[in-house]
DNA sequence: TTAATGACCTATC
DNA sequence: CGATAGGCCATTA
């Protein structure tokens, strides 16, 4: 579909260090309301290590809770090797690292 | 085609 | 601040 299409290359193109909010993902990939389809995109995820899922999180920072790939600490983990800053919440800096288009 | 599901977001109490 | 309800869209059965 062209639909994931476009998620899947937004969030490829995540840069290293930054995360993304799934609604500006979805916002980015044609349409804010599909912040719940990236989810399911992500979800399906049919090109795993293609897609870097961790970089993208809530628009709070806080990360999937309902379904990570593989555990909240992983997920936190990769993007501390990263680069990517935590708050003492266990919620990333989203205030510091926020993807910003580049164009 | 309809109904149900989902890794969300916003508003209200 | 925590919990609940509703709305949004695409995918699947």
């Amino acid at each position: 579909m062209n639909s994931y299409e476009k998620i899947y290359d937004v969030v490829t193109r995540i840069p290293r260090g930054c995360v993304a909010t799934y609604g500006q993902v979805a916002a980015l990939a044609g349409n804010v309301h599909w912040a719940r389809v990236v989810g399911y995109a992500l979800h399906v995820n049919p090109k795993p290590g293609v897609i870097p899922c961790h970089r993208v999180v809530m628009k709070d920072g806080s990360l999937s809770t309902a379904f990570a790939f593989g555990g909240e600490n992983v997920q936190r983990a990769l993007l501390e090797g990263e680069g990517v800053p935590f708050l003492p919440d266990g919620k990333v800096d989203v205030a510091g690292c926020r993807w910003k288009i580049d164009f």
